[in-house]
DNA sequence: GTCTATAGCAAGATAGAC
DNA sequence: GTCTATCTTGCTATAGAC
C-alpha cells in the first residue's frame, strides 16, 4: 500500500527464473487462500527466496498483484484473437461459438486464480497498460460483431463477455468437467442474446 | 481467523440497535474499500461503539462477515420467491422474465456489497444455514422449471443463475442505470438458453 | 545480488475498571 | 454492558553484513 503498483524494472534475463518463481508462488497462494493469504513473507518462502530478494524484484506487494493481473489480461487478449481468427468466414451463430470458446479457454485455465485476480483488479487502481489491454479486448469483440451487423455493438460485446464469464466461472467452480457441454450451453445463451 | 464464524448469540432486543449499527458499518466499509479495508477497529469506530463492545456482539471478524452473507442469502431467497409467485400461470418465456427480474432485484440492490460478499463467501467456510438457504434457492428455481418440462433442470437452474449474476453484476458495476433495458437483455439470453 | 535481522506498525482480540 | 488500555501476533518494508 506504500508504493506505486507497477513493477520496478524488467531486469536482466539472468534473474528471470527468480522473478518467475515469485510470481508463480504468489499465484498459488492466491489460488489456495485468496487475497488475505497473500503476504510478502509467505510469497518469498514459497518461492524459495528471502524476503530481501523479493523486494529487489518488486517494490511492493501490490506490484506483484499488478503484474499477475497484467499477464492475465494479456493472455485473455491472445486467446480472444485466436478465436476471432478462427471465426473468419463463418456466420454469426458460429462466430459466437468461437468467441465463447476463446473466452472459455481463459476462464477455464486456472479458474480460481482468474477469479481472484479479477476481483482484485476492481480494488487496485489499474495501471495504464492493463486498461489499454482491456480496451483492446472490448474492441476486438466489437469489430467481429460489426461484421455481422449486430445492433448496439458496444453493449452486446459487453454483455456477451459478462454472460460467458458468469456461466463459466460458476460452472468450473462447481466442479464441471465437461467443457464441451458447457461451451454448448453458453453458446446457446449467447446465440439467444444475439437473436440467431 | 481465531474463532468459529457463526455469531455468538442473538441477544436481547434492547441492544439490537448496536448490533445493527455494527453490521451496517461493516457493510459500508466493505462497499467502499473491499475486504482488506474491513478491520474490527475500523468497524467499531464507524459504528460509534468501542472495540470492546463489538467483541461482545461478535466473537470475531469472520462472524461479522458470516452474518452479512447469511442476510444476503436470505434476502435473495425472499426476492426469488416473490418472483416465483408472480410467475404463476405464465408460460416459460414469461416465467424466465420473472425469475430474471427477481434475481436482478438482488444484484441491483447494493451491488458492490453483494459482489464483495459473494466473493468472501468462497473463501470463508460457509455455515450450515447459509448452505441450506443456497440449496433452497436452487430448489425454488428447479421447481419452477419443472412445471414447464425443461430438460436437465438442475443444470438449467444453475446456469440461469450464473448467467443473470454475471450480466447484472458487470452492467451495474459499469454504471448501467436503465434496469428495464438490462432486464430485457438478460431475459433474451435466458430465453435463448431455454430455447423459447 | 542474496541473505539475516529487525524496525515500525497495525491488526485481532482480551482484561479489567467503571 | 460499555469503555480504555493493552497484549500478542504477524505484516510491510528496510538496513546492512557477506
Amino acid at each position: 500500500m506504500t508504493e506505486i503498483s507497477p513493477r520496478k524494472i524488467p531486469r536482466q534475463r539472468r534473474s528471470a527464473a527468480t522473478y518467475e518463481a515469485i510470481l508463480e508462488a504468489a499465484a498459488r497462494i492466491l489460488e489456495a487462500g485468496g487475497p488475505e493469504a497473500l503476504t510478502t513473507n509467505h510469497v518469498a518462502e514459497r518461492a524459495g527466496v528471502s524476503i530481501g530478494s523479493l523486494y529487489q524484484y518488486f517494490p511492493s506487494k501490490s506490484a506483484i498483484q499488478a503484474e499477475l493481473i497484467r499477464r492475465l489480461r494479456r493472455r485473455m487478449l491472445e486467446d480472444l484473437r485466436a478465436g476471432v481468427a478462427a471465426s473468419r468466414g463463418l456466420d454469426l451463430a458460429e462466430t459466437a461459438d468461437c468467441l465463447v470458446r476463446a473466452s472459455m479457454r481463459h476462464h477455464a485455465n486456472r479458474p480460481e486464480l482468474a477469479r481472484v485476480l479479477e476481483f482484485l483488479e476492481q480494488t487496485l487502481p489499474l495501471d495504464a497498460e492493463t486498461a489499454e489491454v482491456k480496451a483492446q479486448i472490448q474492441a476486438e469483440i466489437v469489430a467481429v460483431l460489426a461484421l455481422h451487423g449486430v445492433a448496439e455493438i458496444e453493449t452486446a460485446a459487453f454483455d456477451l463477455s459478462a454472460l460467458t464469464k458468469g456461466m463459466v466461472e460458476a460452472a468450473v467452480q462447481a466442479g464441471e468437467q465437461d467443457y464441451e457441454a458447457l461451451a454448448a450451453r453458453v453458446s446457446r445463451a449467447a446465440r439467444g442474446y444475439l437473436g440467431v
